[in-house]
RNA sequence: GGUCCCGUAGCUCAGCGGAUAGAGCAGUAGCCUUCUAAGCUAUUGGUCGCAGGUUCGAUUCCUGCCGGGAUCACCA
């Protein structure tokens, strides 16, 4: 149960009551939210100061009467008005102690909800090129995309992972060339790469592969003949290598959409130009050169545009290249009509901040393409720096051997790695410090997390041991007497476990993962706090032998505690180990 | 020059139109005979880049500047 969404019903409803004149779109502007100051109360409304206006009323009159609606009400210990026109509600106990049960009775579905309403969601990301192995530079965007697809997932989304695979672009066939110079290779011969084609050892394999299949029959070939064949088995090679990389990071996509199936003739992007064409959405004219910086080759010609302008984009862009074939843009205005017409409405995509000029155009084509039915919504990665002892790291120069995500995994771990670059906004940019990102201390907020966990554990693993005969499955813990916590640290400690379904639904609604981080640092903080007063005050500890009913009611929030532990560290796909070694 | 992002404590960063702007690190002062000190407690530290505007109320929204970064037809 969420009491912040309780409570904004019932004063909804209160003003609804007093104030029948008050339009649904006002109604919808207040929150209730836990205050600021703890010493404000547990929950704090800024109904009174949304309303006041349009009734034409002063904020604290109105204020005064909304509390009076509240009289009556059991769960409520007391409410007043304060400030400006704020109501600070201060709750009963019983109503905290329904919270933590209702903790046990959701598990691994508290914080869930149905925001979404099982409305079908597009996330894309990653698409890295399939020219090799995954670069450190995508290692944000994949956890980043990952986790918000998760976290979409948990708030009633029904939501599809999908990678763009650009595999129709002259980079594949240079791929393809170089695959075939490792081929020449494999047979024996003596090669060197050329400037310009794709150096790195990872296509030493895929050589050897083609060598054993064919041995020399492609040698007598023209390129005509044997590129399709290599460009083939160079790709497939490259998604393992990709999908295998993303593995490591535990990222698994739905779809894989190639971009080569939008092309040829009577493909998708024909079919969507000729019905933007039909829609007047395209023309033939000329662009002005960019201001106060024109290419060098710049060369003014009548080339095929799309009016992206009226959708809001700074210029209109072109479809079409000086060669007759398509341009980039022109395949992905058809990959997101394919998107729509496969049925999303809703659209993610997730991208580096090089791709950062691309957003209005994306906006343009998602807008035009579904006729304003759909919605994208483009996040931007920030680049992240890479530290160590707070020094930049050097990457090697030698191109084909830059620093890969996998490099990154194996140096500092998954968990580490992915909850680092959700602690973070993802428009701001980063620095990634090996060494700090290693270290086991509070420096480090994924261990302080997990320790936190690890903690939630080993009180369980105490409690066994000392109070033998003691049954500890939930199904008997969870039906003990809560209302023996009596600690003001313990109802705390209860209150923050109270909010973390308002924090699962803001962060989605704001696809904002780590807003998920922030909080669990929070919560692993209120528990340490409270198990270190167990240290002082011996009375205080969860595991009691003397106090069987205590115990059994700390025990409970304890477990609690576990379980939005697990549930958030699930979300951002990082593991809740049993205990740090 | 256009566009986008960032500017909050010495450092790294949170901050959802609301009340006296918060964490961690660093600094200072404490806490280990028993639930993991991988931790806890207290404390110092701010013209929220600058200037306007919107409103009951702005760190938050808008405009213009100033810094830093990214990007800029025909690459993908």
């Amino acid at each position: 149960m969420d009491v912040f969404a309780i409570f904004s019903t019932r004063v909804a409803e209160a003003l609804k009551a007093l104030y029948p004149e008050l339009p649904p779109e006002v109604l919808a502007r207040f929150v209730v939210e836990p205050p600021r100051d703890a010493g404000h109360g547990d929950l704090s409304t800024n109904a009174a100061m949304v309303v006041a206006k349009p009734l034409g009323k002063s904020p604290r009159e109105v204020a005064t009467a909304i509390v009076a609606k509240f009289a009556d009400d059991k769960d409520v210990a007391s409410a007043e008005v304060a400030g400006p026109g704020f109501i600070n509600f201060r709750l009963a106990e019983p109503i905290w102690f329904e919270v933590l049960r209702s903790i046990g009775a959701e598990g691994a579905s508290y914080g869930r909800s149905d925001i979404g309403k099982g409305a079908a969601v597009n996330i894309e990301y990653v698409s890295a090129n399939p020219t090799g192995p995954m670069h450190v530079g995508h290692t944000r965007g994949a956890v980043f995309g990952d986790a918000l697809a998760s976290l979409m997932a948990f708030t009633g989304y029904n939501v599809t992972r999908e990678y763009y695979i650009n595999d129709a672009g002259s980079q594949v066939d240079t791929l393809a060339r170089s695959a075939f110079l490792r081929y020449r290779e494999a047979l024996g011969e003596t090669v060197e790469i050329p400037k310009g084609f794709y150096p790195g050892d990872y296509l030493i394999p895929v050589g050897q592969k083609l060598a054993e299949e064919f041995a020399g029959t492609l040698l007598d070939k023209h390129e005509a003949e044997w590129l399709p064949i290599v460009k083939d088995r160079t790709l497939a090679a490259m998604l393992a290598l990709i999908k295998d990389d993303l593995a490591k990071l535990n990222i698994h996509h739905d779809v894989f959409f190639s971009e080569r199936t939008l092309h040829g003739q009577g493909g998708d992007v024909d079919l969507t130009l000729a019905w933007l064409r039909d829609e007047g959405m395209i023309y033939e004219g000329r662009l002005e050169p960019p201001k106060g910086k024109t290419p060098d080759d710049w060369e003014d010609r009548e080339q095929t545009l799309f009016r992206a302008s009226q959708f809001g984009d700074d210029v209109d862009r072109p479809l079409v290249k000086s060669d007759g074939s398509y341009t980039y843009f022109a395949a992905d205005i058809a990959y997101h009509r394919n998107k729509y017409l496969r049925g999303f409405k809703h659209m993610i995509n997730v991208l580096g901040a090089d791709h950062s000029g691309y957003i209005k155009r994306l906006e343009a084509a998602v807008s035009a393409v579904s006729l304003g039915e759909a919605d994208i919504d483009v996040r931007i990665c920030q680049l992240v720096r890479l530290m160590k002892n707070g020094e930049p790291f050097k990457m090697s120069k030698r191109s084909g051997d830059l620093v890969t995500l996998a490099d990154v995994v194996e140096e500092v771990g998954v968990d580490a790695t992915r909850f680092m670059l959700l602690y973070r906004r993802n428009d701001a940019a980063m620095d990634f410090d090996f060494a700090l990102v290693k270290e086991q201390t509070r420096d480090n907020p994924v261990f302080y997390v997990q320790y936190a966990h690890a903690r939630t554990r080993s009180v369980f693993r105490i409690a066994e041991r000392e109070l033998p005969g003691f049954d500890l499955s939930p199904e008997s813990l969870w039906t003990a007497d809560v209302s023996l916590l009596s600690s003001p640290a313990e109802l705390e400690l209860i209150r923050m476990l109270a909010q973390w379904p308002r924090t699962v639904a803001a962060a989605a609604s704001a696809h904002e993962p780590h807003r998920i981080a922030f909080y669990l640092y929070e919560a692993a903080a209120a528990f340490h706090g409270l198990w270190a007063k167990g240290k002082e005050d011996t009375s205080l500890r969860f595991v009691n032998a003397d106090e069987p009913k205590v115990t059994a009611a700390r025990l409970v929030l304890v477990d609690a505690v576990r379980q939005v532990l697990v549930n958030g560290l699930g979300i951002l796909g990082v593991s809740a180990p049993e205990e740090l070694s």
